[in-house]
DNA sequence: TTCTCTGCAAAGAGTTTGCAACCTG
DNA sequence: CAGGTTGCAAACTCTTTGCAGAGAA
């Protein structure tokens, strides 16, 4: 842990970028982050921790995390933008629940495939390279099956 | 054109909707547009077009036309939500520019196939069931190998 | 006439920014 | 010590909402 984050360290300060005690504090908090998460999520959840961070700073400070591809902009959603540590994960798309706004990950050797053909064929430059697709999740859908019966009375 | 209208309006009618000049004015212009519009840019450029609506009339009517498959959804970017007209076209996905937010349209039926595989091996029910792919297009890359080309010199 | 729709302006959510004080290298 | 960084609050962008007056059925 301790070498990740030195590593880490050392890319940042490649950039110009200066040690501060807030830097390193998210940098930790994040590294143990398993899921997605956002901006608000990451300040509201370190404050809660006794993390002493402000917005702005944490809003600031991704964005400069992601330069150095310790973090990646995962997927958007409902007008958020989600995170996901970069580390160890062979490259996966995500999955997106629209109603519940569960996010899970999934790999699928044929669709890096034929992105790549894609990205070819109209001459782009693969970025974020993500796929994202939207559904209603098994739980959610169920839900909504039960709601929908109890319309059709009416 | 006409025909197509009235078709919707029925449709309209049928939920409920009632018939308004602003409405009609909306959807008729919309039906114009090839390209994918956000409520922002429908609202300025129907104004700029004479067009008398007000910006909260624009994002109020958008998803009652969306709940009638006028339109839809298409994606996300920069948190602004894009819509496209529904009719006619064929299912498709889309790929955009992360640096001039070029939307260019693809369709891939392997990648159809394989999406429905995946809906299902992991339960969801696909709603949008849009796949977004992001880089950078070509005339972005070259401005940002120039761009670099100049840079390493410092 | 009734109930929906409109336009306005104000409120909201998420994010960015200006500025003075503070801290790192 | 210089220049980057922080925290605060205000600004900003996109979208939603409350309300009074206007309009459709």
């Amino acid at each position: 842990m301790e070498q990740l984050i030195n590593k880490y360290w050392i890319k940042l300060s490649n950039k110009g970028i200066k040690y501060t005690r807030q830097r390193d504090l998210l940098l930790r908090y994040l590294l143990q982050i398993k899921d997605h998460f956002n901006a608000d999520l990451l300040y509201l959840s370190s404050k809660a921790r006794g993390i002493n961070i402000s917005r702005a700073t944490v809003y600031r400070t991704l964005p400069l995390f992601e330069d150095c591809d310790i973090i990646k902009k995962a997927l958007q959603d409902k007008n958020k933008y989600y995170y996901e540590v970069s580390i160890k994960k062979e490259h996966h798309d995500h999955l997106i629940c629209t109603e519940c706004g569960k996010i899970t990950e999934f790999y699928s050797n044929r669709i890096e495939l034929i992105q790549k053909e894609i990205y070819k064929n109209y001459k782009y430059t693969p970025t974020s390279h993500q796929m994202i697709l939207k559904g209603v999740c098994n739980k959610c859908s169920r839900k909504k099956d039960e709601k929908n019966i109890g319309k059709s009375n009416k």
